[in-house]
RNA sequence: CGCGGGGUGGAGCAGUCUGGUAGCUCGUUGGGCUCAUAACCCAAAGGUCGCAGGUUCAAAUCCUGUCCCCGCAACCA
């Protein structure tokens, strides 16, 4: 018997292939209940960032996100709307893509539950998982409404413990059993412990792992995964009457979207079965299915498992937690407007630490905004380019250099960026990134530049100071590249390297910066804000505007999954 | 004895695994610069690292106890 390694195996990214092999990388499928917010967001950025890192570094990359649109919720929310389930799942949907282009999601797919490619891979799922004889029919008891047609846990119910009430209709519940389908999940709790231990960077981070394991150890139930009384769902084999469970449908199309179980497997070989790398990134809410059902799952049907489960941790809004109830959701939508995809985008990968909670305010992202990409990128910019301009007749100083105190910041910086890239230090990242900006300006105002051009005019030093400058922001916007896709080839054109590289650790070396090309007059990237101004305006906003109107009944037909 | 995370200068955090002068960003104060988006650079003030005890030559870091805050506690996406 192989026993647990004798020390801690070193990090993940040593292992990662060099280039060409593969990287598959998921959001969850979010609930269509509810209209996009800043939660789904992140992910979903996560996701872009890691997508376009790997892309631009050779890997052959696959990004999926999508939408899971089955449940008694969002039955519910549909009756109670007066529309069919699908209109209102068109209906968000269509929100999500027109969120995603907004973003510059780049990614290659978009799955639906409610696709006729779908339903294939679960029922084939559910074949494999029932031939392993890991399905069997049970009695499932539990509290139940009969107004929703639907089983309530003890901790949802409203009411005392005396009189249980369902929660929607605040009348009383009663005590019910139904058959259901149970899948075998206390078989594997040996197999999954047995994983967690063999693979340690399969769910990760370290204390999530743990968190799992330890919920794992305290044993198994078998699981029911077919419902009785919900319409709204993909029928269960051979089980007249029943629904697969919305969780063994949605976690399915990590697969279904490959093309498991249906006429064209070439994608689901490429990126799952024969796939380098398979990583699903999760919120902290959702682990336990990730991470404990969807391996069992998978172990069953004798497919293979993601390589690895990415939790990360929650926003919250102000300290607080975010709930619906409390109308402290963090909704996109001005906050995109006033300052566009990219700086949003900066804010949610800079300020939270990658698996832990943070916090979002107001506040903070115009702090985060003036300082860090007003201030200190827009401005080094601004200066670097003017200067140039200035004493070069419009263009980028026509001597390079190579040797200087920035060279061997910048290698730093470089080889910092590649390790926190790879191990999804994406706060690390960016800060590295932002030390070569600060050492750029430190080594200006050294320099002073535009003293020397008074008497020099653009001399060969002046050349290689400014050079340097040019050469040490173009370093930085080709490693934002994948945070910011449309600022960052913005930036780069700024400061004369007009198109954007294919390769990243290409651009990340020191000497791209073209010599005598034409260097554009400079636009400000981000406009500094007006901080009390700014909260001003939100403050207003706050009290004006207790809740967001409805969606209007009539939503256009959602767009096709865009061209990636 | 349910499980997990957190308590570090005014604010937000890193550092804790692998003990050894307590670090970063923002803010504050003073100075410098004037190419630049009132931006940039330098310097200073400000913390006995929740509390108590222990191990150690040495503890934010390891151990024990304790207080406070926040999550989770399976069919809820």
């Amino acid at each position: 018997m192989i026993g647990p390694p004798r020390h801690p195996p070193p990090p993940l990214h040593l292992f990662e292939p060099q280039s060409m092999s593969t990287f598959y990388v998921t959001t969850p499928i979010y609930y269509v209940n509810d209209l996009p917010h800043i939660g789904h967001i992140y992910t979903t950025v996560v996701g872009d960032v890691v997508a376009r890192h790997r892309r631009l570094g050779g890997r052959d990359t696959r990004f999926l996100t999508g939408t899971d649109e089955h449940g008694q919720n969002i039955e519910r929310a549909a009756r109670e709307q007066g529309v069919a389930p699908i209109e209102l799942a068109d209906r968000v949907v269509h929100r999500y893509h027109q969120l995603w282009d907004e973003l510059a999601m780049s990614h290659d797919d978009f799955i639906r539950t409610t696709a006729p490619r779908h339903r294939p891979a679960v029922e084939e799922m559910i074949r494999r998982i029932d031939a392993a004889g890991d399905l069997y029919a049970a009695a499932h008891e539990g509290w139940y409404c009969p107004a929703c047609e639907n089983f309530y846990t003890e901790k949802e119910l409203a009411g005392d413990e005396r009189a249980p009430l369902c929660p929607v209709h605040e009348r009383a519940v009663e005590w019910k059993s139904e058959e259901n389908v149970f899948f075998r999940l206390s078989k594997y709790q040996q197999p999954l412990l047995d994983l967690y231990r063999e693979r340690p960077g399969f769910v990760r981070p370290e204390s999530r792992r743990n968190e799992v394991r330890a919920f794992v150890e305290s044993g198994l139930k078998d699981l029911s995964v077919s419902r009785a009384h919900l319409a709204w769902g993909i029928p269960f084999p051979e089980r007249p009457g029943q629904t697969v469970y919305v969780w063994l449908d949605a976690l399915t199309n990590y697969v279904s979207a490959l093309g498991f179980g249906g006429g064209d497997p070439s994608l689901y070989r490429r990126y799952w079965e024969d796939g380098d790398e398979r990583v699903h990134l999760v919120g902290k809410d959702i682990l336990r299915f990730h991470a404990v059902y969807w391996p069992a799952f998978l172990m069953s049907a004798g497919v293979p498992l993601p390589t690895t489960v990415w939790a990360h941790g929650w926003w919250l809004r102000d300290q607080k937690k975010v709930s619906k109830s409390s109308g402290n959701l963090v909704r996109p939508d001005d906050l995109l407007r006033r300052f566009g995809a990219d700086a949003l985008r900066y804010f949610l990968m800079r300020e939270m630490v990658f698996g832990q909670d943070a916090s979002f305010s107001d506040e903070a992202f115009v702090d985060r905004y003036n300082a860090d990409l007003a201030n200190t990128l827009g401005n080094t910019v601004s200066r670097v380019v003017t200067l140039s301009r200035s004493a070069f007749d419009g263009m980028t100083p026509p001597e390079p250099c190579d040797s200087n105190p920035l060279i061997g910041v910048a290698a730093e910086v470089a080889a910092e960026y590649r390790e926190a890239m790879a191990g999804y230090a994406f706060q690390r990242a960016l800060a590295a990134l932002w030390r070569l900006l600060a050492e750029a300006n430190q080594y200006l105002v050294e320099r002073e530049p535009w003293k020397r051009m008074k008497d020099e005019g653009g001399s060969p030093a002046v050349s290689r100071i400014l050079w340097n400058c040019l050469e040490s922001v173009r370093i930085v916007a080709s490693g934002l590249l994948p945070f910011m896709p449309r600022t960052a080839p913005r930036v780069l054109a700024a400061v004369g390297t007009a198109m954007p590289p294919a390769d990243l650790e290409a651009a990340l070396a020191w000497g791209g910066t073209p010599t005598s090309a034409l260097l554009p007059e400079p636009e400000p990237l981000f406009p500094r804000i007006d901080k009390e101004e700014y909260l001003g305006e939100t403050a207003r906003v706050a009290t004006a505007a207790p809740a967001p109107p409805p969606p209007p009944a009539a939503a256009p037909t959602p767009p096709p999954p865009p061209p990636h």
